[in-house]
DNA sequence: CTAAGATTTCAATTATTCTAAAAGTGTTGT
DNA sequence: ACAACACTTTTAGAATAATTGAAATCTTAG
């Protein structure tokens, strides 16, 4: 993952609000979430809710789908992964086993 | 991990300057950096460094250590691997599977 | 005590976030 | 097919917060 592709990420996640449409995407899983139940849900104007939802879009954490007259979000958690990989690569310089007991553990690949 | 302590990270990581800071503490490993080797090593004045490692340490990103007249920054690698598992928190409500091929493998525990 | 290293304070610039109004889209009724 | 409706997005403006560099402060080594 290049550094253009992290930093839009975590610029993402650092508002309240876009993390807990994350989260909640996450949560529900592929059945995704239209805007307005998204709206609803966590009782934020649809307005403002769109504005999050294209910052979330743009930096890739959800894809959105055209359904009839809705749009449906769906978290992307296959970019979540890269993510970790991107912080933790060349963990340690090349010796994982620095990092200390519990940081590269639990089948991690850092 | 609650989201008061994950809001933090993603606003200490959501400046580029910061990233490079935080991946570069992470290549290093237990060894660590000062705060003079850091602002010559990434070309950051030391004041406006000293300024972004104190958001870092507030975040709990970076553990920052007195050595002498020195103060040396290391990464906190644990703290990354909590706020993970924050994310993936009840994946796909409690379904894993569904999560997608590559999602939840590799033993991450989602 | 003197000098060097690191951090804090402060003001100016810049970017982000929000509400409200307006404009597209797609759908349903007649 | 035409018109009315529901949902979502875009635009514009003001308020709020983040970032930066210069000067000043504090702490430590010799």
């Amino acid at each position: 993952m290049e550094k253009n592709t992290a930093l839009p990420i975590f610029e993402a996640l650092s508002s309240g609000i876009r993390l807990d449409v994350f989260r909640l995407l996450v949560r529900v899983g592929p059945a995704g979430m239209v805007a307005g139940e998204l709206s609803a849900a966590l009782d934020i104007p649809p307005t403002n809710m769109s504005f999050h939802l294209k910052t979330l879009t743009h930096a890739g954490l959800v894809s959105a789908e055209q359904e009839g007259r809705f749009q449906r979000y769906r978290a992307n958690m296959a970019l979540m992964r890269e993510l970790v990989a991107y912080l933790t690569e060349e963990c340690c310089a090349g010796m994982p086993e620095l990092c200390g007991v519990d940081t590269c553990a639990d089948g991690l690949d850092c």
